[in-house]
DNA sequence: AAGGATGTCAACCGCGAGTGA
DNA sequence: GTCACTCGCGGTTGACATCCT
């Protein structure tokens, strides 16, 4: 028995949406607020499936998405945003305020993927490109070989959170710690780095390319320093919604407005400035942060 | 100017997870 | 425990724009 169509396909529109579709979701959403997206293109007149509203209003007619550019900062914030997290644009979306997931994903692979690979960096391992090491980082993350850091660098806190949470963070957590397990470990750690090429046989009489990545390793290890990177990461997920806040069957502006409510008294106890915990040891929010509700801007 | 190559980004698709009956 | 339903995510596609020859 095949999967049960997530809507009826016959009579629906695909491909761009027209300015009149737009204002339909638009007025719909203004009226109703989000959610029961299944049920919503027969409620607002539309001929679209469900999904295909959702992702028309998430990706561009939300109010509150940041249009234009990709700033220099946000590009960095990215850039460290995806070595810890991995392709996980939805995490790396909710800590930028204003930008989709989708746009991210595509700015990823359109123009920092890029960027990377011209500063000699892999974007998927965030280490030097160089083959070999990556091979055999890859294989040894796999097998779970010893990791001497990795607790050092992952304090979970498990509190207050929901079996997917729970998922999410073992998913992470293996991310990072595969992450501080390969090459992007051996890079703040010389020695490290010495063992794997012994492992190669490469000790001696290294090749220009090699001495070039030697040196650009020695390069980025004196440019982590000077940047001081808090290697001290905590990582707390915030409780899910529905832990916080009975469900409210009810999609009235009251019950989103006690919603909201709600989520900005968890804010207030509870912010994380997750861009400082990544980089510079600041202990307030910066001004960036100021303006979104920080880490766990996500659940929100 | 033409048209092929490349880049960009909105939209689609398939799947997995959560949830309630 | 099982099933059906819904939502959300990540990968992929394809239309359009821009660049290059």
């Amino acid at each position: 028995m095949g999967r049960s169509p997530c809507c009826e396909k016959a009579h629906t529109n695909k491909g761009a949406w027209t300015k009149e579709e737009d204002q339909r979701l638009i007025e719909y959403i203004r009226i109703h607020g989000e959610g029961c997206w299944r049920s919503l293109p027969k409620a607002a007149g539309l001929l679209r499936c469900g999904k295909s509203c959702r992702l028309r209003w998430i990706n561009y007619l939300r109010p509150d998405l940041k249009r234009g550019n990709f700033t220099d900062e946000e590009d960095e914030l990215i850039i460290k945003f995806h070595s810890l997290l991995g392709n996980k644009w939805s995490l790396i979306a909710g800590r930028l305020p204003g930008r989709t997931d989708n746009e991210i994903k595509n700015y990823w692979n359109t123009h920092i993927k890029r960027k990377l690979i011209s500063r000699g960096i892999d974007p998927q391992t965030h280490g030097p490109r160089n083959e070999k090491t990556t091979t055999i980082s890859k294989t040894t993350a796999a097998t779970g070989a010893a990791k001497p850091n990795a607790n050092r660098v992952t304090q979970l806190n498990f509190e207050n959170t929901s079996p997917r949470s729970i998922a999410e963070i073992n998913h992470l957590k293996g991310n990072i710690e595969s992450k501080y397990s390969s090459n992007f470990y051996s890079s703040f750690n010389p020695t490290k780095a010495e063992s794997t090429e012994e492992n190669n046989g490469t000790s001696s009489g290294m090749t220009t390319d090699e001495e070039h990545h030697r040196h650009h390793q020695q390069e980025r290890e004196s440019s982590y320093e000077n940047q001081e990177v808090n290697l001290d990461l905590t990582i707390a997920l915030a409780p899910s919604r529905s832990e916080l806040i009975p469900r409210s069957s009810s999609n009235s502006a009251e019950s989103k407005l006690q919603q909201q409510t709600s989520y900005q008294l968890l804010d207030q106890t509870r912010r994380v400035c997750t861009c400082c915990q990544l980089g510079s040891q600041r202990s307030e929010l910066c001004s960036k942060c100021q303006n979104s509700n920080g880490f766990y801007r996500y659940y929100y």
